[in-house]
DNA sequence: GTCGTTTTGTTCTCCCGTTCACAAACTCCT
DNA sequence: AGGAGTTTGTGAACGGGAGAACAAAACGAC
């Protein structure tokens, strides 16, 4: 967050700024961002600020951002298709090395510049271009049995768009995104405002 | 989360589960479970476990997804058009009324069924079919106007999609989903795993 | 009907993230 | 050079969520 915040900065022609303007431009609370920043080090100077550009790098080079990650995504469904043309993830040093499905019919398409693939070559591609970083975009129910598959093949980490909870061995990485619970989330308390004071708790 | 993970069982044809089994099904602590489930009432019988089907309606009440939710979709890019045939919305009670986009070039399209309309249409659309929830899925440039139009619009709840953080009026709720940065998270977990033991911090 | 077993609902404790508040440090002005 | 004014970095206080542990309640066996 305060990566992009301060390439957004940076974009603005804004060379120096403070920890409450950074932290304004995250949405966060000012004294929680230096505190996160101080856990990097002390890149900031008393009475000034931080140094855009400076700072920009430090974070970038402390989350792995310089270097270039290759990744894998699997299920060319309409996420698939969104996931792979999605432009952050390029500019934020992500490359899509390759698309895989399961389904035949869909290993003629051209998604993104690059060909579908069946899902058998995924070993030899992930050892290949030493791809650490799956993505996962198929239905819930191949879910488990795709990230079993990328676990086998050597994939560390995985990002799970399916609706399911995948249990992997320890030392992999799986973090999930559930696009519809965050509109659960929001339908919740759109119910509590409109709502039923009869209803109401104390939240 | 309880809800997905009661209708996985559901559809197993389990009719009854204890907290633990609906735990491990969701991945989190049995007592957690338990203490969630609490706060929306004594819905389980001790010595037995949960009624599947029960529960499942009575969080469904709970959190609203029992009523319809039209939704309105701004930005039909790569991602639009994936959430707009996104099947995860509709099995949960989200109805997309409209898909709107500024660029008149896309206004030919037919995406899931609906044609994409100008985002001029915001106001009667909302008004007509009482959407009270709308989803941002443009480029960050445009998202905060966006987001001021469906507020004025009388739009009081948001999913944003776009990577800006949104200021809006007391009373709107705002949801962040930022695709690149959980790739982030991934990689930086990544690099510390192959990593430089020598930089290496207690986490 | 009573006892043992199972499982919920709840209390207590612990731990971690967030915020407040202030000292240290730097700049600028005189 | 010195003092006033900023702004960082961090120690201390606060709050809340998560897990352990236990009492209350339901069921079944005898």
């Amino acid at each position: 967050m305060y990566l992009r915040a301060l390439t957004g900065l940076a974009d603005d022609g804004t060379t120096t700024c403070s920890s409450e303007e950074l932290a304004a431009s995250a949405g966060v609370n000012s004294a929680k961002l230096r505190k996160d920043l101080s856990y990097l080090g002390s890149y900031g100077t008393r009475g000034v600020g931080y140094d855009v550009e400076y700072l920009r790098y430090q974070i970038a080079r402390e989350i792995g951002v310089t270097q270039d990650w290759p990744v894998v995504i699997v299920g060319i469904g309409n996420l698939g298709h969104a996931l792979a043309n999605y432009s952050g993830f390029r500019s934020r040093g992500f490359r899509v090395v390759a698309l895989l499905d399961a389904d035949p019919d869909r290993h003629d398409e051209v998604v993104a510049g690059l060909d579908v693939r069946s899902f058998e070559d995924l070993e030899s591609i992930v050892s290949e271009d030493a791809v650490s970083i799956g993505v996962i975009a198929t239905p819930a129910v191949a879910a488990q049995s795709v990230a079993d598959r990328m676990v086998a093949a050597g994939i560390t980490s995985i990002l799970n768009f399916a609706p399911t909870v995948l249990t992997v061995p320890e030392g992999v990485d799986v973090r999930k995104v559930d696009l519809s619970i965050e509109l659960q989330i929001l339908a919740y308390h759109e119910q509590r405002k409109s709502g039923l004071p009869a209803t109401e708790v104390t939240a």
